[in-house]
DNA sequence: GAGCGCATGTAAAGGGTTACATGATTCT
DNA sequence: AGAATCATGTAACCCTTTACATGCGCTC
């Protein structure tokens, strides 16, 4: 349930609308810990009624601005400083590496490839970014400092999983026992 | 619906009951790919219907082993080698990230001290374990390679993730632009 | 005035976790 | 005999995604 922790932490910046906050987690966000706007307007109800935010204007288009309340900022600092982390990692590349033996050397190596490209291009994204926000391009308050912090985490595990998918490629060659034996079903 | 291949995969080394499959799932696999045993058997059962596995043999208390078939034989291949990899990434630790700037130096620093630890422990732990492969302790036919080359990846990834929150701890300082103006509500 | 982007929502379905429920076998 | 472990399953709930649905406002 933390989509409702991520939301109550981008209005605590400043208020925003469900658009806005869909955006954020379009962008940086939304690598970490994706989500659709069904869910967010979903959530942002739920937390008004809660009184953990409240509408702070109407806009054209029928645009709803909340902004966090009192007891919404207590609430973000309290799961911040007290709620145990959840480290659960799901991911598929590393489920579908157990299972590589059952996939040709040429399929492996392909994979391998398209991998290393992917996490190469998501790592580099990502530098940029941090090296624009480095520039001082928006600004340095706070809550910036904490994306380029974020940041980092995201160009460190997109470069490991990168150098992974390398090293993976020609480091452990796959030999059947009875070449090919595992290959024919 | 990565379990459904995450189960054929599973069962393409060797005939295995909905018990042995969750005991994986709690081990190695679950590390990258959580699985609690209710969806595990419902999923046992669909796969079943669908003609991907069969009930290989029937054992005391109930005991129920599936045997992969050929045609999921043939899935397993496909879903590796066909299906586009789903990179989604969903960190917790990673999404507090971004909310930093809402501790307080002393909440933050203890927070990141203890995600590194974790991380450390984690990336040990697996360390472990790989070395005990490479000892050969596991044998060394290809589906035990694979999960050498699995591990390996975990091993990165949590190290990562260690190296990263000893970085953020005493890298870049959080400095609110009027101290302390952040920290009341 | 046509098209795009802004803006919000509902409904249905899928995927996953937690709690509940039960019983057999093995080990001490 | 009692405890631990093996073993399977159902029910309820939560979270998330995808598809459907609608309409306003701005720009060309």
């Amino acid at each position: 349930m933390s989509l409702r922790h991520g939301l109550l932490g981008l209005l605590a910046e400043g208020p925003a609308s469900g658009y806005d906050l869909t955006q954020h987690f379009q962008t940086a966000l939304g690598t970490v810990w994706p989500a659709q706007h069904p869910k967010i307007y979903a959530e942002l109800t739920r937390l008004a009624e809660d009184g953990l935010i409240e509408v702070e204007s109407l806009g054209p288009r029928g645009r709803k601005a909340y902004r966090i309340t009192g007891s919404g900022l207590v609430e973000i600092r309290r799961w911040l400083a007290e709620e145990p982390v959840d480290h659960t990692l799901r991911q598929e590349p590393l489920l579908r590496a157990f299972f590589f033996w059952l996939m040709t050397p040429e399929q492996l190596d392909a994979h391998l490839r398209q991998e290393a490209a992917f996490f190469s291009a998501a790592a580099e994204q990502l530098r940029s970014f941090a090296a624009a926000k480095d520039r001082g391009e928006f600004g340095s308050a706070p809550p910036t400092q904490s994306v380029r912090i974020a940041i980092e985490a995201g160009i460190r595990l997109y470069g490991a999983l990168a150098e992974w998918a390398e090293w993976a490629r020609d480091a452990p060659p796959v030999l059947p026992e009875r070449p090919g034996a595992e290959i024919i079903d």
